[in-house]
RNA sequence: GGGCCUGUAGCUCAGCUAGGUAGAGCAUCUGGCUUUUAACCAGGUGGCCGAGGGUUCGAAUCCCUCCAGGCCCGCCA
């Protein structure tokens, strides 16, 4: 049984409306590690919808969390804002409301691609409405005891006059550094490091928040939570998760949501993914590389405790060519790998929208990497495929839509992340190069061969082999010369699939200047 | 120090939740049309299932101990 299913099943044996809760922090570019979490989330809500289950999935975004301090990608003049919640910092590039739009706004594009809807929420404006009134008068009751919760589990030590509550000063708008002097209920006096001395009223919106460790099981009794995933970070003993659970049962009297704790997401060579340390592959720019169901298929393949080792250079290309392969096992096409899991819940699960009643046209992903650096826009690819037969000439749209943006994401894996072996460049003019004799007399007999060539694959590569046996010239010395000609470099793509794609006239005109 | 995960063929991993004759892909070897930057087909080789103990008629699978590796663990989600 597929993963998603096993967490669905679950959740059913309770019958009533559920709540999978996914949530991050948009305090910098959001990364394909914190990706993982939405996916996962969404895996088990449609799986529980499948079931006919009652459920709704909601994306909590912390805005309301503080600036940590100036992240590596950030300006110099942030320094300020440390302290000061997400969405009351100034927008990086001036077009979004707040700091924290500027990031999620990008990344809630992503979620869409991706096919992922859920109910968006945000901390800031659940706090400004009010929706955690309650909740802080409960934990503010309870200080003692949270306060003992936290002590014991976390084995940590709480300041003497720690209050779960972080007032926002009014001066300076810092959610960090203001202490508080006297309770009672419901107004907190403080001091802050600003210099400032306020009164807070903690029934008004916004004056503040609930630290992490308490807003996150407050969350949970206020969107009724029954489901949310988190990472290994979290799952430590006496981590945030373990307090939570306690002061969900404890104070809020709220069962804690089931729960999945996933595995990080590795870059080959890097490690885990850190976008402090710029070892982090933003969701955005994963997206960009790989086709949306592909990313999905990534992670509805693996199983959320697995880590999974991401590599943005070859792998990219194996990856695309598993699912493709699966895909084929779907629709039945071919017989599916032996040991093969769960082939149709993961294919299905895979499907950003609606899943697709036939099998989409397919193109080897390695034949695309060619055709793209062959030609120079979607226009002339698309030319070069219905030349050579490769599309039919019936291609409907939704196909040459997919097969369209592929080439969109082959470009921009090109332009960022491929490795120099696999590209070149179909020079505009011969390169300048010192030819063998050897050399010269092949490209002297293709010369002659050429005109009489059928512009086909097939053809091309054997008429070269032909020249390569009578002339005996290694067949080595003939697919470099090719090269050499065409692209000024030594190696190249399959010569007969490489040729065909480009213009039998430019070619002959090619070969015929390089014999003089 | 604590926690989670992993250990099965040369490599990457299925199989373990419900115990019942050890599997796949790649690599390698052989044969077929000399086949390029990782696009063929057919067949073969290859494993003490990390080690030890326990439960059982029977264990890769369940339980315990140990060993090795990965990752995580400050009011940093």
């Amino acid at each position: 049984m597929h993963w998603a299913d096993v967490l669905a099943e679950d959740l059913l044996k309770e019958n009533k409306k559920h709540v999978l809760a996914t949530g991050i922090t948009p305090s910098g570019p959001i990364h394909v590690g914190n990706m993982r979490e939405v996916l996962t989330t969404d895996a088990v809500y449609r799986s529980v919808l499948k079931k006919n289950g009652d459920a709704e999935l909601i994306y909590i975004a912390d805005d309301f969390d503080n600036l940590r301090r100036v992240y590596p990608f950030l300006p110099k003049t942030y320094e300020k804002h440390v302290g000061k919640p997400l969405s009351d910092i100034p927008c990086p590039c001036n077009k979004h409301k707040s700091y924290a739009e500027h990031y999620l706004s990008s990344f809630l594009d992503s979620l869409k691609e991706l096919g992922v809807n859920p109910t968006v929420y945000k901390a800031s404006e659940m706090y400004k409405t009010g929706l955690y009134e309650e909740s802080i008068q409960i934990a503010l009751e309870n200080t003692d005891k949270i306060c003992k919760i936290i002590e014991k589990i976390s084995k940590r030590q709480l300041p003497k006059n720690w209050i779960p509550f972080n007032i926002r000063c009014e001066k300076c708008g810092k959610i960090t550094s203001a202490e508080p002097v006297l309770y009672d209920y419901p107004y907190i006096d403080y001091t802050c490091s600003c210099g400032y001395e306020g009164r807070a009223n903690v029934t008004k919106g916004g004056l503040g928040k609930l630290p992490w460790r308490i807003d996150w099981p407050a969350r949970w009794k206020i969107l009724n939570v029954t489901f949310e995933p988190f990472g290994k970070d979290h799952g430590t003993v006496g981590g945030t998760h373990d307090t939570g659970v306690a002061i969900a049962k404890e104070i809020f009297n709220y069962t804690p949501p089931k729960y999945i704790m996933y595995e990080f997401i590795l870059l080959k060579g890097k490690g885990a993914m850190h976008s402090s340390k710029g070892t982090a592959l933003s969701a955005d720019e994963m997206l960009k590389m790989t086709p949306p169901e592909v990313l999905r298929f990534l992670l509805m393949d693996n199983h959320p405790n697995k880590h999974i080792q991401f590599d943005p250079g070859l792998g990219i290309l194996n990856l695309v060519d598993e699912y493709d392969q699966q895909e084929r096992a779907y629709f039945k096409i071919e017989e599916e790998i032996k040991g093969t899991k769960d082939l149709i819940e993961t294919y299905e699960l895979s499907q950003p929208y609606e899943i697709p009643k036939k099998i989409p046209f397919q193109l080897p992903y390695r034949h695309l990497v060619t055709l793209v650096q062959t030609g120079e826009n979607w226009k002339d690819i698309k030319k070069i495929l219905t030349r050579t037969n490769q599309i039919p000439k019936d291609l409907s749209k939704e196909d040459e839509d997919h097969l369209k943006q592929r080439v969109e994401h082959v470009q921009y894996w090109l332009e960022n992340f491929a490795p120099d072996m696999v590209k070149f460049k179909v020079k505009k003019q011969l390169p300048k190069i010192n030819l063998t004799d050897e050399q010269t007399n092949f490209l002297k007999k293709l010369n002659d061969k050429l005109p009489d060539i059928k512009w086909e694959a097939e053809n091309i590569h054997n008429g070269i082999y032909e020249i390569s046996e009578q002339e005996k010239i290694p067949i080595k010395t003939a697919f470099t010369t090719i090269y050499q000609i065409i692209l000024g470099q030594e190696k190249g793509p399959r010569a007969g699939f490489f040729l065909s794609n480009l213009d039998k006239d430019f070619v002959v005109k090619r070969v015929k200047e390089a014999v003089k």
